[in-house]
RNA sequence: AGGGGGGACCGGAGGGUCGCGCGGGCGCCUGCGGGCGCCCGCGAGGAAAGUCCGGGCUGCAUAGGACGGGAUGCCUGGUAACGCCAGGGCGGCGCAAGCCGACGGAAAGUGCCACAGAAAAGACACCGCCCGCGCGAGCGGGUAAGGGUGAAAUGGUGCGGUAAGAGCGCACCGCGGUCCGGGUAACCGGACCGGCAGGGCAAACCCCAUCCGCAGCAAGGCCGAACAGGGGGGAUGGACUGGUUCCGGUCCGCUCGACUCCCGGGUAGGCCGCUGGAGGCCGCCGGCGACGGCGGCCCGAGAGGAAUGACCCUCACUCGCCCAAGGGCGGGUACAGAACCCGGCUUACAGGUCCCCCCUGCCU
RNA sequence: GGCGGGGUAGCCAAGGGGUUAAGGCAGGGGUUUCAUAAGCCCCCAUGCGGUGGUUCGAAUCCACCCCCCGCUA
C-alpha cells in the first residue's frame, strides 16, 4: 500500500464485468437490511472490491447516479480500515436515496461490520450471526 | 407610480483538501497486452427528459412504376428536412400593446344525425292562419308568417303586397356566378347578373394536393480465446503368435475412431464506429423577417456494472424565530444527469437579469 | 439506450359515438332451510389513468402528459 495516498479508488477495486457479479451471487451469502442487501464473497487477497446494483425503483437517473457516487466515496474512504479481502455487491433499496451522506456512511459501515462479525478475531460476544460458521480461509 | 403584453438570457459565485474519467508530456516497472507516479489541459443540460416529428450516418432490400399503408392540410418563403420557423391572409378574443386558431373539399360518392318532433334531407303539415262547402262535427283546398319539438327546421331585417301568406316584388346585408382592378399567392376592393341554387358531421368512410422503401449505434465492422461443434486434407495402424533373423500366420481397424495439419462460422472478451460538427463567437453585406453569403478567431465531455462526488470557509438570494435600528441563530437554494450526432416540438423548473411596447393616474 | 403493448367496480374483464357501461368472481343485505351450502332477488354512488379539444352528445375520435408490462445483451 502506498503510504502517500491511502484513499485511492482505482478501477481494479471495482467489479466491472458480469462474471465477477455472478461469482458473488453464486456464493449465496447475503445480509438483508431494511435499506440494502449485501452480497459478499472472499476473493483470496488483493483487498476489498465493490459492485453496485441500483435499479429503477430507487428513483430517476440523477438520483441513482448520485447514490452510486456516494456509495463509492464511502467505500473509497473506509476500504483500508476493513479487515480481510472480499468482493461486495450492494443492492440498494429505494429508501436509501433519501438518506444524507452521513447517515449513508454510518449505515454502510454498520453493514460491513456486521458481516465481518464471523471473521473478526475479536468478535462481539453478543448474539452470533446466523452465518457464523463461515468457511473463512486463514487471514 | 400602478397594471398588462412581447422578446432575449442566466440558472449560484470565489477559494481549499481528498478522489474519479479522458487527452498530452516526462520518469519508473513490465510477463510488452499494459501498470504506477508526477505535471498540464478539459470534464453534463436548457431542458441532457418524454421519444412526439424531421435529417445525417450505417446495414438490408430495390429496373421503373402502381396498389396498399401512413403523414401533412389557408398562401408565400426559410431550411439538409420537418408536423418547425418567419412574413402575409382570413376568423375569434382584448380599450390597446398583443394573443389564440387541426384554417382544403359536404353541387364526387357512401354513411350517421339517439330522444323529442308533423317532418332530420330535395321529405312533410301537428296546432294555427285564410278561402270554399256544411246547421254542425267536420271535409276539400291554399299557406309556411306565427306556435310547439330539437343541438340543428329551407337566409336575415324592413317596406310593399295578399283572402291569408310566401323572394311573390323592392332596398340593404348574406350567398352564388361573370367581368374589371390590386397582389407571386392566400385573399381584398368594385361593377353587373341571378331571387337563392341551399342543413350538420370529413378529430365518420372518403375525395383532392403534396410527401414517405425497411430497420435502427444492442446499427454496422475488425480481432478473437476456453469449450462444444462443422468442412477439407495428410498418415495408415494395433494386439497376439510361428519358425532356419528375415519371411510368415490369426484377429480387429482399414468409409469409423484416435493422431496431425489446414479452412471457415459463432460465444466470453477486446478494438473501431465515438465525436471537428447542417459547430460556436465576432464583424461586414443582402433580406420586413425566418435565414443566407463572405472574412477572422476558437476547439467546448466522450463514459462503458457506466467518469462530475465528499467535506470545509467566505459571499449572494430566500424562509422561520429572537429583536429598538442594526444584527444573531437555524433551515433551504429548483427541475433534473450526456450514452452515435444534429434541427424542432412538448413537458418539468427555486430564483433572477436586460430590452421593447400598451393602458390608467399624477407632476412638469 | 432502442422498440412494442396496455390502463374500465376490490379482482378478471366485454363494449370502438346515442342516455341504466354487458357479464363473471369476491363482499354485503334479503328470500329459502331446523341450520349450512347451492339457487333466486337486490346493492357497490359523481366512475372508464389524467388534462384539454372535436361533436348536439366522448369510456369510445384527436392531441399532450402520468403509470404499468413485455421484447432486445
Amino acid at each position: 500500500m502506498t503510504p502517500r495516498h491511502p484513499h485511492r479508488y482505482p478501477r481494479r477495486v471495482r467489479l466491472t464485468r458480469s462474471a465477477e457479479f455472478e461469482a458473488v451471487f453464486a456464493c449465496r451469502r447475503s445480509l438483508s437490511l431494511p435499506a440494502m442487501r449485501v452480497y459478499w464473497r472472499d476473493n483470496g487477497g488483493g483487498g476489498w472490491r465493490l459492485g453496485l446494483v441500483v435499479n429503477r425503483k430507487v428513483g430517476p437517473a440523477h438520483v441513482r447516479n448520485q447514490l452510486k457516487r456516494r456509495l463509492r466515496e464511502i467505500f473509497r474512504v473506509h476500504r483500508g480500515e476493513w479487515q480481510g479481502s472480499r468482493d461486495l455487491v450492494l443492492n440498494a433499496a429505494p429508501t436509501l436515496a433519501r438518506l444524507g451522506f452521513r447517515e449513508l456512511e454510518a449505515s454502510v459501515c454498520d453493514a460491513v461490520l456486521r458481516l465481518s462479525g464471523g471473521v473478526d478475531p475479536t468478535p462481539p460476544t453478543r448474539t452470533p450471526e446466523p452465518t457464523g460458521a463461515l468457511p473463512e480461509p486463514e487471514v
